[in-house]
DNA sequence: CCTATATTCAACACATCAGTTGATCAAGGA
DNA sequence: TCCTTGATCAACTGATGTGTTGAATATAGG
């Protein structure tokens, strides 16, 4: 899946909650089921199988069948478009912050001159 | 600043957004003031003032005073504390799957034997 | 001072989100 | 077939988000 605006909005917004990277952060050591996911938290499956299906709309995770079981799958490429899309905004101002430290640095020699 | 839950929260809010995720985007090319930044959208200045609002309290601008005027400025460390966030558990996730791939690289060479 | 400019605050409408409860569906096992 | 288990759907509530308009604040400049 390649990330149109759209795809931004949904994929951000499920991480924008602490249910939800929680989800995450538990597939990340391997697949679950929703009743397995739900165990830790004190609130109810129906609760959590709609946050499963936000994270699943968003792309962050893929979901497959066994018997009456979906386990669901952490989906590491939606992830690491995530991180691209940040990436280029962040490097592009670290250089612009570093082109200014140079010139700072020159008008300074300049002064000691 | 180092991220808890509420400021991922905050963070993640903020980028679900094309308004405020088009604000990053020019941020990243340099500091603009508020009316700068809402001079391509077709909403009003309140509006755009409150999504920089947002973005500050995300702590992925900052701001500063010059005159009346309250230029913006991108925060790279912010940036790099969510692609942190992103990449723990992608990294987790991707290595788990070059280990699923490796046994199943020796269950084929078994095979042949 | 007085006015224009840059920005924010306040109050409101409307939509969306996160949770609940109760019902429903689908697959397995006795 | 009947009952249990895993999961989802539907309807409702309260909270939060995003936009509007109109008023207010603060600094710049004649």
């Amino acid at each position: 899946m390649t990330f149109d605006e759209a795809a931004l909005d949904r994929a951000f917004l499920a991480l924008a909650d602490p249910v939800r990277r929680s989800l995450i952060a538990r597939l990340s050591r391997g697949p679950a089921t929703v009743n397995e996911l739900a165990e830790p938290f004190p609130i109810t499956l129906q609760a959590i199988s709609r946050h499963i299906s936000v994270l699943e709309a968003a792309g962050l995770i893929t979901r497959t069948r066994d018997g009456q079981r979906r386990p669901c799958h952490l989906a590491p490429s939606a992830l690491e478009q995530l991180t691209s899309w940040i990436d280029q905004y962040r490097l592009t101002t670290e250089r612009r912050f570093r082109r200014i430290d140079a010139v700072l640095e020159t008008v300074k020699e300049q002064d000691h001159e």
